[in-house]
DNA sequence: AATATTTGTTAGATTAGTCTAACTTATTGT
DNA sequence: ACAATAAGTTAGACTAATCTAACAAATATT
């Protein structure tokens, strides 16, 4: 059996290791908050549980059968915020700390009856994309909204962060995903972006703003 | 704060003092299936909490605040064994084991919601009433189908023990909460009741069986 | 009343998960 | 190349939650 405190290690490790090889103790350290011996002994021991790969002095990663189980914890963890936004009312800012919990429920059939409630959905209500049953993770090409140029029409996909500050800023704003528009201009200066929705008054977002929207 | 172990021992022991003062090391020792060594040192900590009364030798009991946390541990579970039923398609002997994870989140908004999708309902999937926000738990007037007389016409109102089992054999039987039928018989030898609904066959229930109903 | 049995308590061990302090290895800057 | 700094490891302590073994008190049986 894999306990609670285990599976968010797991789910660290996966998050961290996106693009990226390894992940080394310090950054798993900063990402959990928790102090470097604790999570070193604990590499050790899903080491031993045959998860992680570990190595001394070099970056931990997860082995295929923890890279499987993390994709299922992160699976629970979108369904359930699917579904809190879905089914239960709730916005897209107040659901994560909620599917922090929910996530480590131990009933497949809850899963099942959520993901047959919501249609099968792909994405999550921040735009991530949901892992299939056998722990696969799509690969979707989204790009930062910073890094497009002016004149393209982008529809706005999702989002690569997501703390409650950012998405209520969004949501203030009226920046929600489905959203298409064009970028009518970026600052050389500051990398500020302007787009136009439609006929509405034209919106500037900042730099650290468009870095975190992600588009098509 | 309270653990989830802790919001478990506290629910056994609301759950084994009702209709009585105190309870014994041993009977929750038996009712949690933990040692007695166990659940003596928690009945201590507990205790230093303010939540148990606890004097050597003794049963234990709740102090108020420990009843009131109790209450509304129980009210999470039941408005979650609700939930699961009436939004999320389950059957009523399948909820328990979720809904005894499900119970620990720790969100006042999410079983807020729960409590208003449902309608504020009073009773859970088996006819247990469910505790107020303030820790209140309304008595119900319900009496055992076993100590009915014939003649009478009754409605199928709870019942006093959720195994799987049980719920699962009163399916089959096609009882449900809310129906009402007239009891045509008891019989002296065993004690096994005769019903009848409507006009279709009568159905003869054991006196394990009618022991566990509940009627108004 | 004396003894046997059951119930409750204490003591000490174990595992999970965390910490701080001290030490070791790797990396960086001069 | 070598010293300074950063990163990683080991050792030892602590709390929560569990256990077994041993002992004490209460209750039941004869
Ligand atoms: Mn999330
Ligand atoms: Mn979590
Ligand atoms: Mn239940
Ligand atoms: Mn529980």
């Amino acid at each position: 059996m894999i306990s609670p405190t285990e599976e968010n290690y797991l789910k660290a490790l996966f998050a961290l290791s996106q693009n990226k090889d390894g992940v080394t103790a310090n950054e798993l350290s900063k990402h959990l908050d928790i102090k470097m011996p604790t999570v070193n002994s604990m590499m050790k021991r899903l080491a031993d549980k045959g998860l992680v790969n570990y190595e001394s002095y070099k970056p931990f990663s997860l082995s295929v059968e923890g890279k499987r189980r993390a994709a299922l914890i992160i699976r629970k963890h979108r369904l359930t915020e699917m579904f809190l936004v879905q089914k239960m009312g709730f916005e897209w800012d107040e659901v994560h700390p909620i599917a922090e919990q929910i996530e480590h429920i131990q009933s497949d059939i809850f899963f099942e009856k959520m993901d047959f409630l919501l249609g099968y959905p792909h994405t999550d209500p921040h735009g991530s994309p949901i892992p299939s049953l056998e722990g696969e993770l799509p690969i979707i090409i989204n790009k930062k909204l910073s890094d497009c140029i002016v004149g393209q029409e982008v529809t706005f996909n999702a989002v690569s962060n997501s703390s409650p500050e950012f998405l209520k800023f969004l949501k203030d704003k009226k920046m929600a995903l489905g959203l298409s528009f064009t970028i009518v201009n970026i600052e050389d200066y500051d990398g500020s972006v302007d787009i136009k929705i439609q006929d509405l008054p034209k919106v500037t977002l900042s730099k650290i703003v468009s870095d975190k929207i992600l588009v098509v």
